[in-house]
DNA sequence: TTTTGGTCCTGGATGC
DNA sequence: TGCATCCAGGACCAAA
């Protein structure tokens, strides 16, 4: 499931290819991919010049020659992938029931390539938006209400702990509610959460600054290992722009690893439902009392 | 205004 | 073997 650093991890594969690269056609093979937009996203998008490739959070955006983004979102199950006009199966990858959308470019040497997106459970999508000035960065107007994210160089702790201070609701939640912090999903967050020794439960509001700096440091840190092995997968929801995996599962400490004993203290991880999803932990390190020190 | 829980969606895994 | 059910979860929305 891609969360910031696979997110980012397809960022840095598609920039190579797309800067300067010019839109041929865009073929919608299936419209939740598009379900976004009000306009016509194919016509609109016709011999426009992508210049960069950004990224904030979980959100990825191509900026155009027109001050126009197409925004996309990978949600669960989103691919991107480049191929060329050589590739032996491009006919065949056509018949692919996954895939939603074909971008046809030619790039900045002239070349023809393909940009494909792939989604099997259909979360994600992408629409055009314009992008505003904010802060002194353009940024696509749909996306205005999502907090910079950890590793962005401008984001600041202050603002996020009081935020985070106001909220009655659990940190668990709080840590993925993207107007508060952004990037951080169910895998991430329960990692970070495992090595803060805080427990997923315990009230936002009720956590000492201390804490709260513990984790930001954590939820940094454990992004940065897991981008240096290329992301998370698991299966293969998640590769990155040439069809590879990333092998950040190895070194996940409770994600997805129930019964299991904790790296830490040996007591065997355990998952509670929580937000209609699995939470992992560790109910000895990461006990409810904890998250005051 | 804030919190909370439901819904969307597909396909693999599991149980009967 | 075949069918039904469960499960995964990010974003959004509506109810409380």
């Amino acid at each position: 499931m891609p969360e910031l650093p696979e997110v980012e991890v397809v960022r840095l594969g598609l920039s190579p290819f797309l800067a300067g690269a010019r839109v041929g056609n865009v073929r919608v093979f299936h419209e939740r991919a598009v379900r976004r937009n009000e306009g016509d996203f194919s016509g609109e998008l016709k011999d426009v010049e992508i210049l960069h490739v950004s990224r904030r959070g979980k959100y990825l955006w191509l900026v155009t020659n027109g001050d126009m983004a197409v925004v996309i979102h990978l949600g669960m199950s989103g691919q991107l992938r480049m191929r060329s006009a050589h590739d032996a199966d491009l006919a065949q990858f056509a018949q692919h029931p996954h895939l939603r959308l074909r971008f046809t470019l030619t790039d900045s040497q002239g070349k023809a390539t393909f940009l494909d997106f792939l989604d099997q459970r259909t979360f994600g999508g992408m629409h055009l938006s314009p992008l505003v000035s904010v802060e002194g960065e353009k940024i696509p107007q749909s996306i205005l209400h999502i907090a910079r994210d950890p590793l962005d160089p401008h984001f600041s702790f202050n603002p996020f702990a009081q935020k985070l201070h106001r909220k009655k609701t659990e940190i668990k939640r709080a840590l993925l509610d993207q107007s508060l912090i952004s990037g951080v999903g169910n895998i991430y967050a329960d990692e970070a959460l495992w090595r803060s020794r805080v427990h997923g439960n315990f009230k936002a509001d009720q956590l000492s600054d201390v804490v709260v700096e513990q984790l930001v440091h954590n939820v940094k840190e454990v992004m940065h290992e897991a981008l240096e092995q290329g992301g998370t997968s698991f299966d293969s929801l998640y590769v990155n722009v040439n069809g590879e995996s990333g092998y950040f599962s190895r070194n996940l400490n409770v994600y997805g690893r129930e019964s299991e004993p904790c790296d830490r203290c040996g007591f065997p991880i355990e998952r509670l439902k929580f937000m209609n999803r699995s939470s992992f932990y560790c109910p000895l390190c990461q006990s409810l009392e904890q998250g005051i020190a």
